[in-house]
DNA sequence: TTAAATATGGATATATTTTATCCATATAAT
DNA sequence: ATTATATGGATAAAATATATCCATATTTAA
């Protein structure tokens, strides 16, 4: 069980793109240079969560990606589930059924106890990600940023949003 | 994100095992008989559960499996885990070091606040599971399997263990 | 003592998923 | 018009999950 890379790259953007002046906008190209991350690839995780409404698109010059909602309306949930998708980790494929001892299917109404179980889990995981906003992902982050990165990290916005 | 199909043949093969008469064990063989799975790969999935320490086994005619402990001292994080394996779903590349405004590896001494979020998520989910024991989900199972298999899997009982 | 039944671990094969790239197209700004 | 950009589809390559096979060690039962 192992979340995609993808999510990591998608949480580091849209707190990249928190951080953006009202009306701004960065394209791949810019995001894929500061993490240094491979365009093409980052440009798929995008339109994933250009897909679930958590970032607006302007194409052509001057255009790129934007958040679409204030940074506090948005969840590491949101976030998970647009690269992720929403199915469960944990799949019951019945085998309660199956086997010599198994009989007609109408025979079995709810979902098994070990489904119901692990859903369970995994909706405590859900909802801890949902607590956390992506505001709060940034300020940590502006938290924990070094000094030195930070002042570079102001150059770097500055040229890139000239 | 997906975990593998041999959690969910674990927790069965394990539920099962909880209802052997003391001193008694099922080998691989009739294990995946009775689930009607893949006797080969079950018997991977096996091998984890006994390298994990919640099963033990015994060679030779009349051996097989059985549960190492009690069925309220194994809990489906056990279980998940064995097949699993430790380590977290969400692994932290160190992506804020990287890019152009990325400076020497020394300036980042904790955990990234996305890394230590993801993480807390991950630990509810764990948390949750440690709290579902293999005797809950046994009864869980006689409770909701219905009377007509129920007759069958004791009669098929009869006859594995004869 | 021997034969049969079983688990174990290694090697390997196959299928599926993830990661990554490329391209043709649509769209917007200058 | 030209350039910069996102989008979605097709495809390729790499990694992982699923599945099988075999040689070996061990244990039981005859
Ligand atoms: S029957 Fe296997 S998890 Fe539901
Ligand atoms: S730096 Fe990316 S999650 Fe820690």
């Amino acid at each position: 069980m192992k979340l995609s890379e993808g999510v990591e790259w998608a949480i580091h953007s849209c707190s990249l793109l928190a951080a953006l002046p009202t009306g701004a906008a960065l394209p791949t190209r810019k995001l894929a240079a500061y993490f240094e991350l491979s365009e093409t690839y980052l440009a798929k995780n995008l339109q994933l969560l250009s897909n679930a409404d958590i970032v607006t698109t302007r194409k052509g010059p001057g255009g790129g990606y934007a958040l679409a909602k204030a940074a506090d309306a948005i969840s590491l949930l949101d976030i998970v589930e647009a690269i992720e998708g929403r199915s469960p980790c944990f799949s019951c494929t019945e085998i309660r059924r199956r086997g010599p001892t198994g009989i007609g299917d109408e025979a079995y109404k709810r979902p098994c106890g070990i489904a119901r179980s692990m859903w369970k889990a995994e909706k405590a995981w859900r909802d801890e990600l949902a607590k956390v906003s992506l505001h709060k992902i940034q300020a940590m982050a502006l938290e924990e940023t070094p000094d030195a990165q930070l002042e570079k990290a102001k150059i770097w916005f500055e040229e890139a949003l000239a």
